[in-house]
DNA sequence: ATTAAACCTTGATCTATGTCAAGTCTGCAG
DNA sequence: CTGCAGACTTGACATAGATCAAGGTTTAAT
């Protein structure tokens, strides 16, 4: 099924009402006149995996929240290394109001949907409606705690904590999409290959693999397909994040 | 000298117009009317060299701006492995307005001068005045850009490219705000012990000194002293930090 | 059905950085 | 001046993860 499609056709679906990120977006705490304003103004944009959404230091016309699929953003050095330094994941928001050039690359990771607005009218209604900046002010804080988090990570995990981070975070968001799931056994699909996975945990791909099989053998997760993934136990899999039990993790 | 003294003595030091970040603070769109209702509602607080501002989990009841000294933004985890999150110098901001618990620790690294608010009144003020929310997304999305950076420091720099990237983003700092200093040879404090460095950049403390005693053989920088750098050639160090010449880095 | 491209796995080996263990230097308290 | 603590350096050795290399699978196009 082409979730894409859905938005990019009929119009009666356009309305922000019906809209399946509606309640974590930048909209999320818009009034129904507020939405309307934003109605008028979106547009809806789906890219094929692989597309580039934006380059660094291109201009940004467009900013926006992703409604379906994942997209990367990341940034690659001169000799190649790559690293991502965000998962956007429905609902995210991409591109920086306020700055009239993009600073990371933005890949579709798999098919993904935009909502966009126009960069410039897009930041007059960030300075007009309180709702809309309040929103846009604690969904940058949300991320800059994510991003700090992602830094213990980096700096400090290994890699077979790397791993088990990554798949305990994916699932989480998306248990949280698809409510009432509780301590079942969670399954999903990772939607990125060894080679993004490895991008974002500052690993090899080689690394990745090995590590998503030694999960595997050891019972915490099961391989249906490359990567559809079954949690056997999240207790488990938490524990091998390295992570508090309780504490931190903004997600 | 002791500079933070002269910020907790003398009230008519406390005039907000002579304040020396507040070029660069959270309050640096605001208007005389609106610096006056901060000066009303702030204080200062003085922490001495390692001592602790806040640790992760307390109840956060201030928040505000390093006006001197160095304070780090750390995570630890529970085996002691520990790993900062970010570099608090003077005009950086301290603490998240609408969370109330700390989601990170924060020390004092050097001595350090707070210009404190009580967190609730402070953002009730970030509702009402349109300058500080908007300097406050500014300065939230920059921060976000720098982790950002960071995480490509962490997931993909050799150990050599970090020292150098960590000893040229403090060197623009500190050249930032002691204007005039062009490109001469630049010369400054790290404020920083070995440990703290290798805690910035995941990294143990014993390779830090080696690779800060390889870039001074090399005759990339000099040391006068444990902590106190000269910058030989800066564009031979910007080489070293394996960022593109021109790019990205939002410094 | 056959082939090719993209993705993934697995093995052998290498190496940057970590770990462990002595030291050295500096400044300060007595 | 002496000794001590904290910060730093240096060496020898260990290892997690990278690198290099060869196949294996899956998907989809011809």
């Amino acid at each position: 099924m082409n979730v894409s499609a859905v938005y990019s056709k009929s119009s009666s679906e356009e309305k922000c009402g019906n809209c399946p990120i509606h309640h974590r977006a930048v909209c999320a705490y818009c009034e129904k006149a507020e939405l309307m304003i934003l109605e008028a103004m979106k547009s809806y944009k789906t890219y094929s995996p692989g597309e580039a959404i934006i380059w660094a230091g291109d201009e940004m016309r467009y900013v926006g929240s992703v409604v379906s699929g994942v997209a990367s953003l990341s940034q690659t050095m001169e000799d190649g290394r790559k690293q991502m330094v965000g998962l956007l994941l429905p609902s995210d928001f991409v591109g920086r109001p306020g700055r009239s050039h993009a600073a990371f690359d933005v890949e579709a990771t798999s098919e993904v949907t935009l909502c966009r607005f126009e960069r410039k009218p897009f930041e007059k209604l960030l300075n007009d409606v309180p709702h809309l900046r309040q929103r846009m002010l604690e969904m940058a804080l949300d991320e800059l705690d994510a991003a700090r988090e992602w830094m213990l990570l980096l700096g400090r995990k290994t890699a077979r904590e790397k791993i088990s981070s990554l798949i305990y975070i994916i699932a989480l968001r998306e248990a949280d999409l698809k409510p009432g799931s509780g301590s079942v056994a969670v399954e999903f699909d990772l939607k990125l290959t060894r080679e993004a996975m490895a991008n974002y945990l500052g690993l090899t791909l080689e690394t990745v693999s090995r590590q998503v099989n030694a999960l595997k053998k050891d019972g915490v997760i099961d391989l249906l397909g490359k990567r559809q993934v079954r949690i056997r136990d999240i207790a488990r899999l938490l524990q091998e994040t390295g992570d508090d039990a309780d504490g931190g993790m903004p997600y």
